[in-house]
Parts: C-alpha cells; sequence; structure tokens
DNA sequence: TACTGGTTTACGGCTTCCCGTAAAAAAGGC
DNA sequence: GCCTTTTTTACGGGAAGCCGTAAACCAGTA
C-alpha cells in the first residue's frame, strides 16, 4: 500500500490539488515541500527515523528564487533520493511533452509513472498511484504511439554535432571540437555525411530545421 | 463585490486548486469549464438571465483534443466574453513568462489582472482578486523587473522569418514566401540584414545557434 | 518640381556549405 | 600475413550564405 507520500512541486496551486487528490484516494497527510532540497532532507529523515516515504511526486522544473538550492531539477532529486533510499517509488507530474525528455525519465532515472499536466490530469494521477499500489510501473498510454513511431535512434555522435551547432559553431570547425573531445569520426566530410543523412532521415532540408526538430523534440 | 466567478481552465488539477482558492476567499460556488466554447456559453447565459458573472479566470493555451472547439485560446475568449458582456472583469491565470505578450494582455485585451503560474500562485490569486473586488487593475511587481532587462522584442517580420527558417525553407527562398503572404520588407538583402542584426543583438554565431535561441525562449 | 532622410533592394566578392567521387585507413575473415 | 569490406577522410566544383557598398524607392517638405 501507499501510505506516506511526499509532494515536491514549487506552483502552489499544483501542490495543493495534489494533496486534494492524495486524501482523496486516502492517503492521510500528504507531505509537501515547495523545494527540492527539502524534499530530500525529508526523505533522508523519514528514512533515518525507521518510517521512509512510500512515494514521491515530484516536479521536473522548478523556478529559480533567492533561496539557493543545490537540487534545481526533478532528475536530480529523483537520483539523490534514490542514492538514500533505493525501494523509493517515484511519480513525476509535469507539463513536459517531449518524448524524449520523458523517455529518458523511464530509462535513465527509472521513474515508476509519469502523469502529464493536461485535461484529465487528477484522474491520471489516481489511476497511476493505482497502478504502482500494485507494484506496476504506470506508462501512459497516449506516450506508446510517440514512442513507436520515434522515427530515429540519434546516437552520441549525432548528439555532439548538433549540440556544436546549436551552440553556434560552423560546420568547418565541428572536426576540431570533436578531435579535442575524443570523438570518432572526426572528418569534416564525416560531419557533413552524417548531417546529410539526418535531414534525409528526418526530412528535413535544412540545418536550421533539424535544430528546430530536436528542440521540439527534446533531444537537445 | 466578486461574487459569481467562472473558471475557463483545461488542466483539472489547476482548475480544482482555482476552485479551492476561492471559496476559502468566500466565493460561493465557483463556476468551472474546461473549455473557452462552454466558458462563453455560461457567460452569454448568465448575462441573458440577468445574472451575469462578475470575474473570469481563464488560462491562456488550451489544448486541442478530440472535442473540436470555436475558440482555442484564452484571448479568443476574453475578446468574445468581452463582446457579450464589457463591463466583465478578467484575470488570466497562466505560467506564460514572456513580457511581450503579458503587455499585450493588459493593453490590446485590457485585461484587469495576470497571474502567473508560479510559486506563490495561489497566495497572489488572492492578492490579484482583492485588488478587483476594489475595482484595481492587478499588475504583478516582479513582471516590471522583467520588462526592463527584456533582451529584445521580436516584431512580425523577425518572426515570419524565423518561422520559415524553422521550416526548412532555404533563405534565398523566404523573399517568395513573405511576398505571398505580403509581409514588407520582402527582399533578399532584407532578410539577410535582418538575421544578421538578429544575430549580433543575440549574440549568436549562425542561424542554427538563433533557432535554438528562439525554441528555448518559447519564441517559435 | 526638387531636395532630403530614411528604408528597401540590387549587386559583387569572398566564405561556407553541399555533395559526389576517390583515396586512405581501419576492421574483420581466413 | 593478405585480401575483402566497411568506415573515414580528402578533394573539388557548384550552390548558398555573408557582408559591404551603391542604387532605387518612397514619404514628407519646401
Amino acid at each position: 500500500m501507499i501510505n506516506k507520500v511526499l509532494i515536491a512541486e514549487d506552483h502552489e496551486t499544483t501542490n495543493l490539488s495534489v494533496q486534494r487528490v492524495l486524501e482523496e484516494i486516502g492517503v492521510e497527510q500528504p507531505e509537501y515541500v515547495y523545494y527540492c532540497d527539502d524534499a530530500l532532507a525529508k526523505i533522508s529523515r523519514a528514512k533515518q527515523a525507521g518510517n521512509p516515504f512510500d512515494l514521491l511526486i515530484t516536479d521536473l522544473y522548478f523556478e529559480k528564487d533567492h533561496n539557493v538550492q543545490q537540487l534545481t531539477e526533478g532528475t536530480q532529486l529523483v537520483e539523490k533520493a534514490r542514492s538514500v533510499q533505493p525501494e523509493l517509488k517515484v511519480l513525476v507530474f509535469s507539463a513536459e511533452n517531449r518524448p524524449a525528455v520523458i523517455e529518458q525519465l523511464y530509462e535513465k532515472y527509472e521513474i515508476d509513472a509519469f502523469v502529464r499536466k493536461a485535461r484529465n490530469d487528477a484522474k491520471e494521477l489516481r489511476i497511476a498511484i493505482d497502478s504502482m499500489a500494485k507494484n506496476q510501473r504506470y506508462y501512459p498510454r497516449h506516450l506508446r504511439q510517440f514512442v513507436e513511431n520515434n522515427s530515429y535512434e540519434f546516437n552520441a555522435f549525432d548528439i555532439a554535432i548538433l549540440r556544436l551547432l546549436a551552440d553556434g559553431i560552423k560546420q568547418k570547425d565541428i572536426p576540431f571540437y570533436l578531435r579535442r573531445d575524443n570523438i570518432k569520426p572526426s572528418g569534416l566530410s564525416s560531419v557533413e555525411k552524417r548531417l546529410s543523412f539526418l535531414k534525409d532521415e528526418l526530412s528535413c532540408s535544412s540545418n536550421e530545421q533539424l535544430i528546430a526538430f530536436c528542440k521540439d523534440k527534446g533531444i537537445l
């Protein structure tokens, strides 16, 4: 069962709603914080006190303010929290809708559920928590479509080139940076070939469009 | 006094929270809808029944779904609502943080208050509604800072060029599309000059970097 | 009409990009 | 080791982008 829940969410209204939803499904006194650092502290203390949390519900992006924080993103919080308490269940609740980013949450950060802030998010929260109570991961069905026709898998070389381009490095200067970082291949021709291939694959007709595409998908 | 309030907000959780905040400050049974079209219908009916709303709280961006809608943006709703009931007070509650967009809400759409979905949004909602109850517009102070150190204001011409680039149109072909859409100037030289200016202004050294920047800032 | 200031467009050279071909290097099989 | 296949790099010509200058255009004014 899921009884002890922590909410890490900087928006006051959203935080409130999540509390309400949890109360409605029988979670007594969900705890909540507005900063990642506070969340980590609470998780550590609960663990040490022998009364660890069952579930962490966290946002992805926390806005900076006058309170300087160690952890500034939900992903960092997830990593740290899991290093304290590996079996902690994690639900990410965010407006993020870029498939690549969400995919990474499941693969790299091994989250148990993702619910997008959207039309029926309260209902979906309940469903997701139900799944987790049965020790199942919750993978929103609307995502499956996205992932299946997820056109192309970018490799390290692709990403390196695209990053450099998006950072304003001229194509002809890219080999220099690739060699500096020991990325192979590094020849200008290889860069040209690869970019040409990527544009063809993703039906982009210019580098500009390619960068726009990657930004939209969250690849960059 | 503000007694009769309508909430137009597609996110279920956010909608819930706003209801709660309103109830806390004494609004009895705030009404709420998830679509702009429904909001307009309610406003019209209430007006005709001689029991018009005092305040509309609306989001800016509504996600499209299977229910095809006439109105898809909060701004459209505001215009239509005001054409039905000119004295209706309007509070926009949105995550939008681009100064130009917010500025426009006050100037073009003459909204009475803007509250950004952010850290203390619930408290800010209360303050904003208090102001409006005294027939004062509410202009968040944190906005004033933003507006000042705002790097650069993009105009219609800039956006048109950048869109075309991000859509994969070659620079040399852009004049054709500008002429087609009656955007002036439309010469290739003007396009080159403008792009050069933008890159200089935003310290970007390539079109690719410029597109990446605009995607990051939500300009595209 | 002629003058003026500002904007827009046209032109030319230089650089960078694009893309096909071919040489060089590396990887794998026997 | 040697041969084959694949990957990587080098080169070169044509297209596109970049940037400064000059010409054309277009109000507004006398």
